[in-house]
DNA sequence: ACTATATTTCGTCAACTGACGAAATAATAT
DNA sequence: ATATTATTTCGTCAGTTGACGAAATATAGT
């Protein structure tokens, strides 16, 4: 039940939602998030480990960067179910389109590091 | 966005996932809800318009109380999907257990007329 | 009309959430 | 070691949420 309730928390905010929408492209590391949502870098970084914490998305790291991608042998059912559902929604709200296609034009070459 | 955003927001708490497990059971009143969750009439009663307005439940009118079931045949497809997972889940929950057996004891016969 | 019962609406309050900037931590490069 | 860059953690603040009781509304029976 705690479990249950924790997963639909993390799901019920518009910028986590953004943010999974924009996994399904790519994993992208914090920074690139934080340009196309135009927040705060901690804000991101906050709203990436109430996902992660759900294992809706895990993190590696790549030197310097920490990627994050959709959790994809998920073992825990509910939220593999659940991001099975949200790949099929939203594919016409207006701002993930503009979500997607921004992730699309940039790199974190040109975003972070000089 | 929204809708989706408030659907999941509907489903981030506890109490309210209860109401959509004993509704799996049978519709019910919400005096017999406001027995099984112990909380004040109020509170159920604010729950349960939270539920209705994500078209997760429908009520209607039998005399002079208001009978909450899932909606059946729901028009909204995140509604329906939801329930169909939710279905699934939780069938093992202490909790979630013993408000079934709950539910199946009570009357609202007994519990709010005479 | 009056009473009783079921439910909803309203106002209030404590607890939680999402936002930010500043400080702390981690890794790379000089 | 020092500087730079990426990310996380912490403290703070405004806005939201879930709880309650009291008052309002709706229906049934007398």
């Amino acid at each position: 039940m705690r479990n249950t309730v924790k997963i639909f928390k993390a799901l019920s905010d518009p910028n986590r939602i953004r943010i999974l929408k924009m996994l399904e492209v790519r994993p992208l590391c914090v920074c690139e998030i934080t340009e196309v949502l135009q927040l705060a870098t901690s804000t991101v970084s906050k709203h990436l480990s109430i996902l992660r914490d759900v294992d809706l998305i895990i993190d590696s790291k790549d030197g310097k960067w920490v990627n994050y991608e959709l959790n994809p042998s998920g073992q825990n059912i509910n939220a593999k179910q659940l991001l099975a559902l949200i790949e099929a929604w939203l594919n016409d709200d207006e701002i993930i389109q503009a979500d997607v296609k921004r992730v699309k034009e940039i790199d974190r070459n040109m975003l972070c590091g000089t």
